[in-house]
DNA sequence: AAGCCCAGCAACCGCATTCAT
DNA sequence: AATGAATGCGGTTGCTGGGCT
């Protein structure tokens, strides 16, 4: 099975695993385009990038997900949308590719059917706000929380953001930063907890969440605790937080 | 036993974004 | 600033195995 140059498409053996995890053991990862060649494997960069990630790395998670994995895997989808490799680098040792698997064939109908159950409901009450935060890197010298905490204002692209018939979201104002700077302030190297609070822009706080120090990965602890800085760095701060805490 | 159907999963493809020059 | 290469992501496809007729 080859591909029109030559590449080998398909299933892997175990002689390519063999060649891929020798390889990633003696250069690390990285550098992709320079696997194929290096290894002496007869396939395309993608495929081993893909091949290692989802499968070969050593802390992949294989085997059912767990009931506190899937609770956790639906509020994150509310949240987040189809950004799969965000909810599964919430979920320790699952992969991107996991999770979408998972949620197309066991939770996508039950997702399909409530929203069909509700959809009288919801249409009079309001839409779901997809959250679509596209990651993008910070400024290489931006430690966490080391430097100023700067959301680069491109880290949420509005043509995909919002798929509602709601009044356009009001644009990001002073206040907004300042609620993820005080998100962020608060969160000091060394400190065991932070809080932050969260409200309407000009509003009282309406909840006051608490992180302690990110958790480990090897870990699934509550959702909220389980979100350490990464993760809020790419949350948009007109988020529908009851929405979520209360899927 | 053979054929069909379907669910689950691994892998591929195209595109957006980042990085290097 | 422009451009091409590299990377990462999400959508989709296709293979495989199990259940059913």
């Amino acid at each position: 099975m080859e591909g029109s140059l030559g590449v080998r498409k398909g299933a892997w053996t175990v002689e390519e695993d063999t060649l891929l995890k020798l390889y990633i053991e003696k250069y690390g990862e990285g550098k992709w385009h320079q696997v194929p060649p290096r290894a002496g494997l007869n396939r395309c960069r993608k495929s081993c990038r893909l091949r290692w990630l989802n499968y070969l790395k050593p802390n992949i998670k294989r085997g059912e997900f767990k009931a506190d994995e899937v609770d956790l895997m639906i509020r994150l989808h509310k949240l987040l949308g189809n950004r799969w490799s965000m909810i599964a680098g919430r979920l320790p040792g699952r992969t991107a590719n996991d999770v979408k698997n998972y949620w197309n064939t066991h939770l996508r109908k039950n997702a399909i059917s409530r929203i069909k159950d509700g959809g009288e409901k919801a249409q009079q009450t309001s839409k779901v706000n997809i959250i679509k935060p596209r990651p993008r890197t910070f400024a290489k010298n931006l430690t966490w929380f080391g430097g100023k905490p700067t959301i680069m204002a491109a880290s949420f692209q509005p043509k995909d953001n919002v798929i509602s018939d709601l009044p356009p979201a009001p644009l990001p104002s002073e206040n907004s930063v300042k609620w993820g700077e005080n998100l962020f302030d608060d969160k000091e190297a060394g400190d065991e907890i932070g809080t932050y609070d969260v409200g309407g822009l000009n509003e009282e706080p309406i909840a006051t969440f608490r992180w302690a120090e990110a958790a480990p990965a090897e870990t699934v602890g509550t959702p909220l605790d389980e979100f350490g800085p990464s993760f809020w760095a790419e949350f948009p701060s007109n988020l529908d937080v009851w929405d979520f805490l209360d899927p």
